[in-house]
DNA sequence: CGCAGAAAGTGGCATATGCCACTAATTGCA
DNA sequence: TGCAATTAGTGGCATATGCCACTTTCTGCG
């Protein structure tokens, strides 16, 4: 019981998830530092670039992201001309998004520093271990998380 | 092979765990936002009452976070008078920190708080697979990574 | 057809985090 | 003793994220 006093150590599921990405997100940082980008925009272009011109909202969800705040980490990326959007053919409200070819070499070039990092991690925990740990996360992601009786529906 | 496309789901340690951190931090500030406290500060204010009157970057440490970081998010904590700082002693470079009976009564106002998402969350995924995983959390957090051979002292 | 309500984004505001350049104190020697 | 190197924080700048209030479009119906 005393554990709950390491210095570090929580038994809140949030504050150590937290705490290990912030560990995780230097490393691949530093590791994509070459390319100029940092983790969350290597992810964010890499989205893009396997969903075919994605709505704004079909990445915020994919990604688990709030709109306004796929919104704001966009900006620096289409500043520097690595991608661009275009309205929906259809809906005048959707947006939607696409890697430049400028972009689409950032990525390239960002991919091949990612490997290493990638490598170089799984090196450590081993492949077979980072494979579950990926799937335990992804399954909590997907949960249906809800406070209890928020509205006493009586 | 193909599962690489899977919207949402991606083969980069760093990604998935980001992506879940927003998703489980979402959950935690909603059930924290009563005590107008975020999950973040909640876990600071925590780390700071278990420790006793840290220095900063004791929990810099602590929590795996940039210590000039931690000054920033320290300072609205500051600001609604929940924690105070003040210069060591035998030191006069570190400053330490130590909740005010005002932020002691709000940590353990958010405690309550805290105790349902985290009660709520554990009903989903089990109690022992919860402790598993930050088990395996706080085990990534303790690696030693390193990128390859930066210099190739050759 | 016309309007109420839903859906998709935007902008503003606030916190979360990091890096870098600097300042102030301390320490470790020669 | 005295200065170079180290250590602890700070401030500025930039990105990361969320929430809320609004605007623009669409949709569904009466």
């Amino acid at each position: 019981m005393t554990d709950l006093q390491q210095p570090g150590f929580s038994r809140c599921n949030n504050a150590t998830l937290r705490r290990t990405a912030r560990r995780l997100g230097r490393f691949y940082d530093e590791a994509l530092a070459p390319s100029g980008l940092k983790g969350t925009q290597f992810g964010l272009l890499f989205q893009i670039s396997v969903s075919g011109e994605p709505a704004m909202g079909a990445i915020a969800e994919a990604l688990i992201m709030d709109l306004s705040a796929l919104g704001h980490t966009l900006k620096p990326l289409v500043r520097d001309g690595y991608v661009e959007t275009f309205p929906d053919k259809d809906d005048r409200r959707v947006k939607r998004v696409r890697l430049t070819p400028v972009g689409q070499a950032k990525l390239d070039e960002a991919i091949k520093l990612w490997s290493v990092a990638q490598q170089q991690f799984e090196a450590r925990i081993g492949t077979e271990q980072a494979a579950k740990l990926r799937a335990t996360l992804d399954g909590v992601a997907a949960l249906d998380l809800e406070m209890p009786a928020a509205a006493p529906s009586r």
